[in-house]
DNA sequence: TTCTCAGTTGGCGCA
DNA sequence: CTGCGCCAACTGAGA
């Protein structure tokens, strides 16, 4: 292979073939990875789909169909510029020397990903690609900033702990690079031929095979992808959510996918000046039915349909019209946030798990999974919680408090499970599940780093009330209550039995008692978060606390009604439970690929 | 080394 | 409705 080692392109020599491997970064706009790619004679923009991540258990039916939803965007604005997405299928380590060999491509370029799954790949790829003499190239264009610079800028080459001092750092940097220009109107095509069949989807009606790769051709620039190609239906496709095996999705997308749809959601949110520069992050409203109080560009900036960058400059020309807020809670600093989390995450090794991991606090997390199912599926007799959870599985998205609300519940306020279980579940379910922010923002919540103020509660039933006094967002999303009026409507136990069957709901049979009394384990939780920080000064295995090991201690400050229940199932009183030595992590192999980057 | 201070977004009772 | 102090007290950063 030394001769077509030869031949690989070379800095600033023109490939003949290059392709541009979309992964994030699903636009055109600010696309640096692309541009590089548009100098080849030809251009091969491709999207792999891993199999692996194909299932209903690692990627909910929401995210993928954002993701295929943006392919489809993505396909249509390369064939308007005279070019066209193929989706190949399988492992990119794979896949892809197929696939330059087939294209005799002498170039790749991608958006660099500093995920540890997805640097992994990458390696992977690039050694496979060097050894076959195909040049790989990767540009940062995801964050607003290179997170190895960042780094880099901090004491100790590690960024600070504290988002105060590291949005100090970024200040020192200076503003953000500008976004890249966008691609040619025409992109580059000399020789032009389909992708390999065998590597592609193709409809199973027709076969692409019979007359060979050269039945399929490019749009000319502008023509429209349907009217030109009407007469190839084999020609590979994009794959329909049924292709993947997915069930038809019960609920219409929140947010449809594509740089279109995300460029468009930028642009009218912005388009209010005065509601951008009062933006306030902590006033924002969790209980909006609808359209979201922030600005829901959340799922556009996970795949890149949104450049960060644009989205910063835009936003600073915003705020340059009149007094604005500042970080953290202006809406520039929502942005730093992704930015802080996203350098965490490439800086600190372990960042998705408790074991081995430098900034998150050892803690004897219970493990019970009846638990975990029931908040999981919305059942635990909490309401409010009950419909963040339900809005989550149904719409894939949460506003940001209400996921403070549901992870603060499941962790260190009530249930004590692991802010990994939860993030594992955040992270099939969510929209815009993004690997260092998910990991991140459930260590803050669990107190576990970041924050550490474990005796700020939320309450389960006077949190959702500043927003929502009537219970409105409950009722939209826990039918079984919407006759409750505002009195009961976040303790539909506290009603009587008369008025339960009078409101159409029984509490114990139509709609779940509380799973457990929340005064009374909130504070035991907060004892056995003491400890545990105790035990991470003197360092030790982190052993669970003997708080609570007498059943009495949960019926200080009993709710009314309290489920026996919730003592029953509640976990407590197991001082004997296992402290997670750390070591003994589930599925060491899982470790290495639990993470879905693209998809 | 030791201290001080600030920290996106708590709840509650009270004025 | 809003603001305030209290609760009991954490951390990382920086002086
Ligand atoms: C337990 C938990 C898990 C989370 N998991 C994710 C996740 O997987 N993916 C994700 O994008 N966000 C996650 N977040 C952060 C935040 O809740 C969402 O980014 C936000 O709610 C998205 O709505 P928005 O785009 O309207 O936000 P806006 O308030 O309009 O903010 C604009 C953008 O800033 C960024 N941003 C805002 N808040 C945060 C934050 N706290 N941390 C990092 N970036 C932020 C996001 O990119 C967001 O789109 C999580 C928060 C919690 C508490």
């Amino acid at each position: 292979m030394s001769a077509a080692a030869a031949a690989a392109a070379v800095p600033g020599r023109r490939a003949k073939a290059a392709i541009h491997w979309f992964r994030k970064g699903l636009r055109l706009h600010d696309n640096p990875a692309l541009l590089r790619a548009c100098e080849a004679a030809a251009v091969y923009p491709v999207f792999v789909i891993d199999p692996w991540f194909v299932s209903e258990e690692r990627v909910g039916v929401n995210r993928m169909r954002f993701l295929l939803e943006t392919l489809e965007d993505l396909d249509a604005a390369l064939r308007a510029r005279s070019s066209k997405l193929s989706v190949l299928r399988g492992r990119p380590e794979e896949v892809l020397p197929r696939a330059a060999a087939h294209w005799g491509a002498d170039l790749l370029t991608f958006e660099a990903d500093f995920e540890p799954y997805a640097l992994q790949r990458d390696e992977a790829v690039r050694s496979l690609l060097a050894e076959r003499g195909v040049r790989v190239e990767s540009f940062v264009s995801h964050s607003l900033y290179d997170p190895r610079g960042v780094a880099a800028a901090g004491p100790g080459g590690k960024p600070p702990l504290s988002y105060g001092p590291f949005v100090k750092l970024l200040r020192g940097i200076g503003p953000p690079p500008r976004p890249a220009r966008d691609p040619p109107a025409a992109m580059p095509s000399e020789g032009w031929k389909p992708a390999p069949a065998a590597l592609t989807f193709t409809d199973n009606a027709t076969t692409a095979s019979g007359t060979g790769d050269g039945a399929s051709s490019l749009p000319a620039s502008g023509e429209p992808a349907s009217a030109a190609h009407g007469d190839r239906l084999a020609e590979a496709r994009i794959p329909s959510l049924a292709d993947l095996g997915y069930a038809p999705p019960e609920h219409a997308p929140l947010f449809p996918g594509g740089e279109q749809e995300g460029l468009r959601r930028m642009a009218a949110k912005l388009s209010r000046g005065d509601w951008v520069r009062a933006f306030a992050k902590p006033k924002t409203s969790p209980t909006a039915v609808g359209e979201p109080d922030t600005t829901g560009l959340s799922p556009y900036l996970k795949f890149g349909c949104v450049s960060s960058r644009r989205f910063w400059h835009e936003l600073a020309a915003v705020n340059a019209g009149g007094p604005h807020g500042s970080p953290p809670t202006s809406l520039e600093g929502q942005l730093l946030w992704r930015e802080f989390y996203i350098c965490h995450g490439f800086s600190f090794p372990n960042y998705d798990r408790m074991a081995g991991n430098p900034v998150c606090r050892q803690i004897a997390w219970q493990d019970d999974p009846e638990l975990l199912r029931r908040w999981e599926e919305g059942t635990t007799g909490f309401p409010w919680i009950d419909a963040c959870m339900r809005q989550l599985r149904a719409q894939g998205w949460l506003h940001h408090l209400g996921r403070h609300a549901v992870a603060c519940f499941l962790t260190r306020g009530d249930l004590y499970q692991s802010w990994e279980r939860g993030a594992r579940v955040f992270d099939r379910l969510l929209v815009d599940s993004d690997w260092a922010l998910n990991n991140g923002n459930w260590m803050w919540l669990s107190a576990s780093a970041y924050f550490f103020q474990f005796f700020r509660v939320y309450s389960p039933v006077a949190f959702p009330k500043h927003t929502d006094p009537d219970g409105d967002y409950v009722r939209r999303w826990v039918p079984e209550l919407a006759n409750f009026p505002k009195a009961y409507i976040y303790e539909p136990w506290k009603a009587s039995k008369q008025n339960q069957r009078k409101w159409g709901c029984e509490i114990g049979s139509d709609y779940p008692e509380p799973i457990v009394d929340h005064v009374a384990v909130s504070k035991l939780n907060m004892a056995r978060h003491k400890a545990a920080y105790e035990a991470h000064k003197a360092p030790g295995p982190p052993r669970d606390v003997p708080v609570g090991d007498s059943p009495g201690a949960f019926q200080v400050g009993s709710a009314p009604r309290a489920p026996k229940r919730a003592r029953g199932d509640g976990d407590e009183g197991d001082a004997a439970a296992p402290g997670g030595s750390g070591e003994e992590r589930d599925g060491a192999s899982a470790a290495k690929r639990a993470k879905p980057a693209s998809p």
